[in-house]
DNA sequence: GCGACAG
DNA sequence: ATCTTGTCGC
């Protein structure tokens, strides 16, 4: 285990030079296990965003079976929020809770994914990259909306995607995720190409436009599944 | 200088 | 992200 350990607090300016940096050791061919276990990730705020709640769910990836996933593990993680928000460095604000997640975790998953992008990024290391170097596995960022890149219009139904250009360079894909839906932004973060990481997602689609794994980790780490979950224990 | 801007 | 009620649609 050499942990690639640094600093979270950095002010924005070195925060942004080292995201430069880490983004050189990022592998974008894939360098992937067989999936057994797929985990997703994300990040909800309380207290008027002054505690961060990381939440993880992991599936057992079940092949030629309807559906093809079943959960097996569920964490959640708080702790006090360390910076604001700031556009393009997200991962500082939201990973060091996601290791307390983690760490909590019994199972290994071959596979990440995480809210919001991947290599999607204007130094190309977003949330999911980052995260996916820290842990050492595959990730792929799937995003609600678009951070950086320019793309054609997407076709209407499930499946169609276009490719998410910065300049000539294909950084990302926006998929279809759901028919006449706003669509998402898949981009690779560690360890997998760009077909690879759209092949994952089509495959943990299911009737909604998130996969899986992220809508379930969105469940868990909302402030509006805490107050349900609440009211059902009464 | 003026917008754009994951969650 | 979060604050919030109703409302349109399958």
């Amino acid at each position: 285990m050499s942990t690639p350990l640094h600093p979270w607090n950095l002010a924005p300016k070195e925060a942004i030079a080292l995201q430069t940096q880490l983004a050189k050791r990022l592998v974008l061919s894939d360098r992937i296990d067989p999936v057994r276990y797929i985990a997703g990730v994300d990040i909800g705020f309380e207290d008027q965003g002054a505690t961060t709640r990381a939440a993880v769910v992991v599936l057992q990836w079940i092949p030629s079976s309807a559906p093809n996933f079943s959960v097996v593990e569920q964490v959640v993680h708080r702790e006090p929020t360390r910076m604001a928000y700031i556009p393009g460095l997200l991962s500082f604000r939201e990973i060091p809770a996601a290791l307390g997640a983690f760490a909590k975790l019994s199972t290994k998953p071959e596979l990440v994914m995480v809210d919001g992008q991947g290599i999607a990024h204007p130094r190309r290391l977003g949330v999911a990259a980052h995260l996916g170097l820290w842990l050492e596995l595959p990730t792929i960022g799937i995003a609600k909306s678009r951070l950086t890149g320019t793309h054609a219009e997407v076709g209407e139904e499930r499946g169609d995607w276009e490719p998410l250009y910065a300049g000539t360079e294909i950084i990302g894909a926006v998929l279809r995720s759901r028919a006449r839906v706003k669509p998402v932004y898949v981009s690779p973060g560690h360890r997998l190409t760009l077909e690879t990481s759209l092949k994952w997602v089509m495959r943990c689609l299911g009737r909604t436009k998130l996969p899986e794994p992220t809508r379930l980790a969105d469940r868990l780490a909302s402030r509006r599944d805490q107050k349900r979950r609440s009211l059902d224990k009464r």
